[in-house]
DNA sequence: CGATTTTGACCGGCGC
DNA sequence: GCGCCGGTCAAAATCG
């Protein structure tokens, strides 16, 4: 125990050491992932996102953050955050969201309307913060963790994107329908709140997240999920202690119960383009402020990447479970229930409640 | 008793 | 070359 606050308190205070310089740093990083940077064009939706991508221009990273406010309006998702615009370019991102627009990020400092005060500290600096007093271990881990990521996208062409999930939550653990064991638990400098390691318990599966409570906001959670899924949600086991992770630290609620909740919300293709607009968003009961994925009239959609990680989605509020029905073809029986039913075009989807 | 968590040790990359 | 650091391993402990 002593030993533990000894590394804490050596840890405190290399950070009070190391802070400063950590612009330098950030512009470095900046050259070699460049940045851009969203926000809904809802007028004050604090919705934000930013992706991070290779010289490839695959895209390593994409952080989602807050929620939108407003309903989902039948054209336009994001426009980049207006300070970080410099070049103009046309693209379509991981989560097929058309973006009309891509910035370099030039680590120039955001106004103030991206100084949300409940930003984790992996966005602050990026979003708004901009103080100087940017937590130089913090960056470094993040320079550490996009190397990683791009090295490998650059000699396999094969790594998936890193897809980091932050919500204002008490609970520590997502239930995203998967089942996971912990590894690994470490104290990272910069944040006082040890980080924790899980892998997914399915043989075969390499898909790993580690989950950590951001330093500055206590009630803020950070999930980041490394890889994809070779297999399907496992089905829900009896009573016992599956996903003890989450179930030891977060609900009274036990897991089947849960998954009765969530009604079932079928793929069938990756593409599609909707008659009706409407938002997915990576949700929990009890948590707001997860990913969002829009859906809007005309814009492609592709989920199959988010389906890897994150089955679990919620559709303009109400919970479903995601699966990839790629093998079965046509459209699963629908879930009559008398509540709302969304069809998409040409049966590439079938959303039942 | 099997599954999962805990936790100290270890490893490899990186910066100085 | 050394030390720091994040990530992982694995034995012991705990849980259901």
């Amino acid at each position: 125990m002593a030993k533990r606050m000894q590394k804490l308190l050596l840890q405190n205070k290399l950070r009070m050491d190391t802070v400063g310089g950590n612009m330098e740093r950030n512009k470095l990083r900046a050259v070699i992932y460049p940045r851009t940077y969203y926000r809904c064009a809802h007028l004050n939706c604090p919705m934000k996102k930013k992706v991070e991508q290779s010289h490839e221009h695959r895209i390593t990273k994409i952080i989602y953050k807050g929620a939108h406010n407003h309903i989902k309006p039948p054209l336009s998702h994001w426009v980049p955050a207006p300070d970080y615009l410099e070049n103009m370019a046309s693209q379509i991102d991981l989560d097929g969201n058309l973006l009309t627009t891509t910035s370099q990020d030039t680590n120039q400092c955001a106004t103030s309307e991206f100084g949300d005060p409940s930003v984790s500290s992996d966005d602050e600096d990026d979003w708004g913060a901009c103080d100087g007093e940017r937590d130089e271990a913090e960056s470094k881990r993040r320079k550490i963790d996009a190397s990683m990521i791009d090295m490998s996208a650059a000699s396999s062409g094969a790594h998936e994107p890193r897809v980091v999930v932050q919500t204002t939550s008490e609970i520590d653990i997502l239930d995203d329908g998967y089942r996971w064991r912990k590894y690994g638990q470490k104290v990272v400098k910069g944040n006082p709140n040890p980080r924790s390691y899980y892998k997914c318990t399915s043989p075969g599966c390499s898909v790993r997240k580690h989950v950590e409570r951001a330093s500055n906001d206590l009630k803020s959670v950070i999930t980041s999920y490394e890889g994809k899924h070779n297999h399907d949600i496992p089905a829900a086991r009896g009573n016992n202690h599956s996903n003890s992770a989450s179930m030891a630290t977060t609900s009274a609620i036990s897991r089947p119960q849960l998954l009765r909740k969530r009604p079932e919300l079928t793929l069938a293709q990756d593409s599609l383009t909707t008659s009706d607009g409407f938002s997915l968003a990576i949700r929990q009961q009890g948590l707001n402020n997860l990913g969002v994925v829009e859906l809007s009239m005309g814009t492609p959609m592709k989920v199959s990447e988010l389906h890897q990680v994150h089955p679990l989605l919620s559709v303009n509020g109400k919970y479903y479970r995601v699966n990839d029905t790629k093998q079965r073809t046509n459209q699963m029986p629908l879930e009559n229930s008398g509540q709302t039913k969304s069809r998409m075009q040409q049966n590439h989807w079938f959303i039942t409640r």
